[in-house]
RNA sequence: GUGGGCGUAGCUCAGUUGGUUAGAGCGCCAGGUUGUGGUCCUGGAGGUCGCGGGUUCGACCCCCGUCGCUCACCCCA
């Protein structure tokens, strides 16, 4: 403590103690039942895989995988890559299970990128999503869009907005990158810096770039929705329909292009109104077409999304929630002078009994006991000292009564957890 | 990967133009109150001033390096 800590927590990392701990347990939970509401189950799949699932599932372009990954070697000579986001793996899952579809999983877990960390950008982060595998249906888009929703809701966010947009399938993409390649081509030396040398080896990611010059040029552009066949126009206005049926509001955004390369029709993400930064992204998703059938599955259709536990719980902060999401209060703390088995065995059967119960270490005076139990915010301290000793019984005294007045009374220690239990309850 | 800011007690921070034993508040521990917390009073513990090197008679202060944090670019969650 006092010197320098030989270790820290690596870069980009953190350790989360309480009470920031117990708003992630109240996030989890809260998100765990929602999912169970609409119908998912938990999927776990390990955290390291095969890097080529990441490399078939994100793409060899894009900037996850040529500089984000952290990937090892293994002692049996295995390339493994830490994963960078959720829907790969679940996808591998999916492939080598044939679980009966459509096969709806939701999951919390951590994910690895090697980047500078920044306000809401980790190395390691914890992302919660789901994905929706086997299926086409445009009500499921809706549905996944509608859990992220319930989700944020629940947990208290107003101020974000939904965008959505359609990127298009096998059959009409194509032809718009090619005409947005011609566009491009025509207008190389106006765009911005970076993209002047790089458009080519994502035509589409500049219509996601944020400086002028790009936004100029791409505004007088193609749009892909202009261009969508069919299928997907239809897909699209389903989906926006269906939306609408439910009560959630999507803005279309012609130009929301997100990062991984597997992306079709459907994408969208809810972006944070209190976050400045180009870190207002909450989460996002959206349809995969070929993934499945890229890491070896059937020719099915997938959707997901993702959504990082830090960054919804900063919003939360920064839009003013000061309730906990969760409650962690002790029932009653047990102060104990005598120090023999009487009140190791109390502790237990009340604990036993439902109640959550601590107590004070280290045989301190009984000042020093109640200090710690009243730091502890516990309900009620029992005072077990020679006196109960000899009756049996231990002095609860409740430590939220406003004066001394009837604070405390002598309990037998057979009715102590009824007393308890009756205090909490509000009555005394 | 590129750039800006910052590292002094568990926490939040002071620390004069470089000068001798580095301070405060909160927190922690003990006592006042040998059976009672939340108020009050007294005392105490706790710092190689991020780390390494340099300049100097002398460095928390100046210089270099390094590590970490932080903010922005980029990318995303």
């Amino acid at each position: 403590m006092t010197p320098t800590p030989p270790f820290q927590a690596p870069t980009g990392t953190r350790d989360v103690l309480a009470p920031e701990s117990y708003e992630w347990e109240g996030l989890v939970a809260t998100y765990a039942e929602l999912a169970y509401r609409y119908g998912f189950s938990l999927v776990m799949t390990p955290i390291f895989e095969d890097v080529g699932v990441f490399v078939r599932g994100l793409g060899e372009v894009s900037d996850v995988f040529r500089n984000e990954m952290y990937v090892f070697t293994d002692r049996g000579d295995r390339t493994l890559a830490l994963r960078p986001e959720g829907t790969a793996s679940v996808v591998r899952a999916f492939v080598q299970h044939h679980p009966t579809t459509p096969w709806k999983a939701w999951y919390v877990t951590p994910a690895f990128r090697y980047e500078r960390p920044q306000a809401g950008r980790y190395r390691q982060h914890t992302q919660l999503g789901v994905e929706v595998i086997g299926t086409d249906d445009p009500l499921v888009d809706v549905e996944v869009i509608a859990l992220a929703n319930a989700t944020y809701r629940a947990i208290g966010l107003r101020r974000y907005r939904l965008l959505v947009n359609s990127m298009g399938d096998r059959a009409c993409r194509p032809a718009y990158v090619e005409r947005l390649s011609a566009h491009l081509a025509a207008h190389e030396a106006e765009l911005c810096d970076e993209h002047r040398e790089r458009w080519r080896q994502n035509p589409l990611r500049v219509l996601d770039c944020k400086r002028e010059p790009c936004v100029l040029v791409t505004t007088e552009g193609p749009l892909l929705l202009d261009h969508l066949c069919t299928e997907c126009r239809v897909h699209f206005a389903a989906v926006r329909e269906g939306l609408d049926a439910v009560g959630i509001a999507a803005e279309v955004s012609p130009r929301l292009v997100r990062g991984f390369d597997y992306y079709t029709r459907t994408t969208f993400e809810f972006v944070s109104e209190v976050l400045e930064s180009a870190q207002n992204a909450l989460g996002g998703g959206g349809r995969y077409d070929g993934l499945v059938e890229e890491l070896g599955g059937p020719n099915v259709s997938g959707i997901g999304f993702g959504s990082g536990v830090e960054r919804i719980l900063m919003v939360r902060e920064r839009e003013g929630a000061d309730e906990p999401l969760v409650r962690r209060v002790l029932d009653a703390f047990v102060v104990d002078t005598v120090g023999d088995a009487t009140v190791q065995r109390l502790v237990e059967t009340l604990r036993g009994a439902g109640l959550a119960v601590d107590r004070a270490y280290g045989a301190r005076s009984m000042r020093a006991q109640m200090k710690v139990a009243d730091r502890s915010g516990a309900r009620a301290a029992l005072l077990y000292g020679p006196e109960e000793a000899a009756a049996g019984a231990v002095t609860m005294r409740d430590l939220r009564a406003p004066d001394d007045e009837g604070a405390q009374r002598r309990v037998p220690l057979d009715e102590v957890a009824v007393a308890v239990r009756a205090l909490v309850n509000g009555g005394r």
